[in-house]
RNA sequence: GGCGCUAUCGUCUAAUGGUUAGGACGGCACCCUUUCAAGGUGCAAACCCGGGUUCGACUCCCGGUAGCGUCACCA
């Protein structure tokens, strides 16, 4: 009954068709995500195709930069294609002008409209398409009074339009570039793709393809209509809240991996609600089935979530590799890597590691002690701390424990107090990883130098 | 405005006519604890509204409302 069951089973093929018009951004990445799952989960093709056929809003690098991407998402491709490429060679003109000898397209040279500028004025028929032209723009000829359907395998039911509120659609422009609506037929066709996975704002135009599907004699794929990603205040995603696009992320201490878990599970979700996966575990249970109908919000907090909990995983050498790019210039890189598994569960971001832990491997120099509670009190914490300290020579974590304890218990001070008061003189905030083991990767010399300065400062 | 899609905690979602409506993020409380986290335990928090259908509706149908998309020689 339904086109699926009708198509006949054949190897999934399915594309991610991005156009090269800047970077890739989140909503384009859980495209690809959804179509290579798709095709992967029953060992198909994910192909990518650049539709670059709009020369005035290329951007240099963009296809490179995009491809880059994808892989750094472990996004990969088994075949790729470049539709301006194709359209040189005349794949889509040749299209075009059969639909025109059809008698289902027509030649048209009036200038190009922006309904938008004419208020939806509901100019549907083009007043070109009697005039049989030769030349100019090819527009295909909308029937009157036709019903046009298909059945959305994303939101699982049968979508009809009726072709009298289509508008005649420009298929070949005249500088011979097709447009969307004639290069996604013709190409979708030709690569035999079985799956068409795209945005939620591709469905209005849709009965056009169905229409060119038809008059070109193809057998259609089988479509599916992904929901919008939306931001947190209403509409489309967008830049205000902070980066969308994932190059962006990825230089705002995001990890790939965390970011496209949480994404494809903004739209998607499987029957037991399992929250973490891995691409391969992804394509392993992926289910067409899974697909929301609604539009989700981008949720920061829980992107976050996925963060932190993929810094958790990475094991020590891992996570310095992903930290070097973070970490300034000149940091002593022994000093670094003792302090990581201190700040591993805490740090949300890549980026916030120089700040949590950055007075670990910095200079005295560059840490200003700070003194946040009573000075007497801190004076007295501080050149006890530093006595006892002083007289550590075999300086690692259990002498300076010791020392510390020592102390606390020789003066009966408060435990907290104390160690809040060391904290804030080593490193100048009431924040950081635990403070016995960043002394002991600071040593002793700096140490001590540190709690000199603060002692100074509290006479002040 | 026309056309189309959608509607469960604040957010992401599970449920496929009968459940105390489940989980996750976030929030709150407690435990752990030298700060902050992480971890553990617990709590609060939802079926858009109105009609039907049915012995029984979050689940099915209709209407409303709201949100979103789209209406270019851009994709």
């Amino acid at each position: 009954m339904t086109e699926q069951e009708n198509k006949k089973i054949g190897k999934i093929r399915t594309r991610f068709a991005p156009s090269p018009t800047g970077s890739l951004h989140i909503g384009g990445l859980r495209t690809a995500a959804y179509a290579l799952a798709l095709a992967k989960h029953s060992n198909g093709d994910f192909i990518l195709r650049i539709e670059d056929t709009d020369q005035k809003r290329l951007i240099k690098g963009a296809t490179e930069k995009l491809q880059e991407t994808l892989k750094t998402f472990g996004l990969f491709w088994d075949e790729y294609y470049v539709q301006s490429e194709r359209s040189k060679k005349g794949v889509y003109q040749k299209e075009a002008e059969r639909l025109v000898r059809d008698g289902h397209a027509f030649y048209c040279q009036c200038t190009p409209k922006n309904a938008k500028k004419q208020g939806y004025s509901e100019i549907l028929r083009d007043t070109c398409r009697d005039k049989n032209l030769n030349s100019g723009a090819i527009k295909l000829k909308i029937p009157d009074n036709e019903k046009v359907s298909y059945t959305d395998f994303v939101l699982e039911k049968e979508i009809n339009w009726d072709t009298s509120l289509v508008s005649d659609t420009t298929l070949l422009k005249s500088d011979g570039f097709p447009t969307y609506h004639l290069a996604v037929v013709v190409d979708d066709h030709y690569m035999n793709i079985s799956h068409v996975l795209r945005g939620h704002d591709w469905l209005p135009s849709t009965p056009i393809h169905l229409l060119v599907y038809k008059f070109l004699g193809f057998e259609r794929p089988i479509i599916g209509h992904l929901t919008d990603i939306l931001d947190p205040d209403g509409g489309k995603l967008s830049k205000r809240k902070g980066s969308v696009s994932c190059e962006a992320m990825i230089k705002e201490g995001y990890l790939p991996e965390a970011i496209l878990n949480f994404v494809i599970l903004l739209g998607w979700a499987p029957k037991d609600n399992r929250e973490i996966y891995t691409l391969n575990e992804f394509i392993e249970v992926f289910d067409s089935k899974g697909f929301q109908k609604s539009n989700p919000v981008f949720n920061r907090e829980k992107l976050d979530w996925f963060n932190g909990y993929y810094i958790r995983q990475k094991n020590d050498e891992e996570l310095l590799e992903l930290l070097k790019p973070f970490i300034p210039k000149g940091a002593n890189i022994d000093k670094v890597k003792a302090i990581i598994p201190y700040t591993k569960d805490r740090i949300k971001k890549l980026t916030e590691f120089p700040t949590l832990a950055g007075f670990v491997f910095s200079t005295s120099k560059e840490v200003e002690p700070e003194i946040v509670s009573d000075p007497n009190q801190y004076v007295t914490h501080i050149s006890n701390a530093t006595q006892s300290l002083e007289k550590v020579n075999n300086w690692n974590l259990a002498s300076v424990n010791e020392a510390l304890s020592g102390t606390i218990q020789e003066h009966s001070f408060k435990t907290g107090g104390f160690y809040m008061d060391l904290r804030t003189t080593i490193s100048g905030t009431t924040i950081t990883p635990p403070i016995n083991e960043s002394i002991e990767i600071i040593g002793r010399e700096e140490t001590l130098t540190r709690l000199k300065k603060g002692l100074e400062k509290a006479k002040k």
